[in-house]
DNA sequence: TCCATCATGTAACCAGTTACATGATTTC
DNA sequence: GAAATCATGTAACTGGTTACATGATGGA
């Protein structure tokens, strides 16, 4: 239940509308967590239900303006000391390497090729990223954490890639 | 859709009851792709009513062991080179350090902190997993390819964690 | 005989996806 | 006047969760 923090959290730092969050979550944060404007209206809704915000404007268009409440604030801040309620780790990529033994021996060198080359690309891509934005502002801190953890995480998908492919060619027996 | 794929993975390398199958998602699955037990039981039924699997006996107590059909391994097969059709990546994790603005300095430091103490007992578990067992069969190869990156990741997250609080000491006003 | 384990399922609910639907306002 | 953008919503479906429910069998 998470996309309700990410709206608090955005709401929290500035009133809009689910228009405005959407393009939130189309740049900053569709890196860590997408949400579709379907599922975002939604949310809007039982958050408005909740008492978690409330409406404080409606403008042209029928564009309704969105804050957090008291009560909001105070869920945005136990969520965020709230670890052990986060969605269990899945990982499609993991899950393959696991099956890769149904696979020819040619197939699974390829399938660790590829991973290694979409690491290469995400790595990047997050390096132009970073590159192409000023990060000094206050707004950027916490953002460039995130982005770090990304450059990290697929440099590590590459040196491990990098890795296992080695493994695989000095594997014993076949 | 991959606890479909897990299933038909487990099924290929080897025939079993949905019992069976549970066990072996409670111990090498269990980190990569978890499932609960209704889930699993529900999976089966779709999978056997796509004609993916079939029952090849049914035991005491009402045992149903199943076998993956040739268009399961196909299905399985073409899964394999389809990463494009993975669900988007999304990290709680980063959403909080994304969100950190909203937190005191004090705050924010302890949930780095948390994050990295959290990250050091995964990684000591993940030794644990690799010290306890021997990898030489044909059958942990690949189990043991998904541990490394288990292991690299956590030690990433410790590392990160620790330039995030360093450069949170050094953060410029305030 | 009792307990652990084997073994399978259902029901209610929540989160997320894609596709569909509608209409107002601004800008060229 | 047409097109881009602003703006909000609904419907059908899939995947996942927790909790509930039931019963057989083997061994102490």
């Amino acid at each position: 239940m998470s996309l309700r923090h990410a709206v608090l959290g955005l709401l929290a730092h500035h009133p809009g509308s689910g228009y405005d969050l959407l393009k939130k979550f189309r740049l900053s944060l569709a890196n860590v967590w997408p949400a579709t404007q379907s599922r975002l209206y939604g949310e809007l809704g039982k958050l408005l239900e909740a008492g978690l915000i409330e409406v404080t404007d409606v403008g042209a268009r029928g564009r309704k303006e969105y804050a957090v409440t008291d009560d909001g604030r105070a869920e945005l801040l136990r969520w965020m000391t709230s670890p052990q309620e986060d969605p269990p780790f899945r990982s499609a990529q993991l899950l393959r390497v696991s099956l890769l033994g149904q696979q020819s021996p040619a197939g699974a060198r390829g399938y660790l090729h590829s991973l290694r080359l979409h690491a290469e690309l995400e790595h990047s891509r997050y390096q132009q990223i970073r590159d192409a934005y000023d990060w000094s502002g206050s707004d950027g801190f916490f953002a460039r954490l995130a982005l770090e953890n990304g450059l990290r995480f697929t440099r590590m998908e590459v040196d491990w890639a990098d890795w296992a492919l080695g493994r695989l060619d000095r594997r014993p027996g076949q």
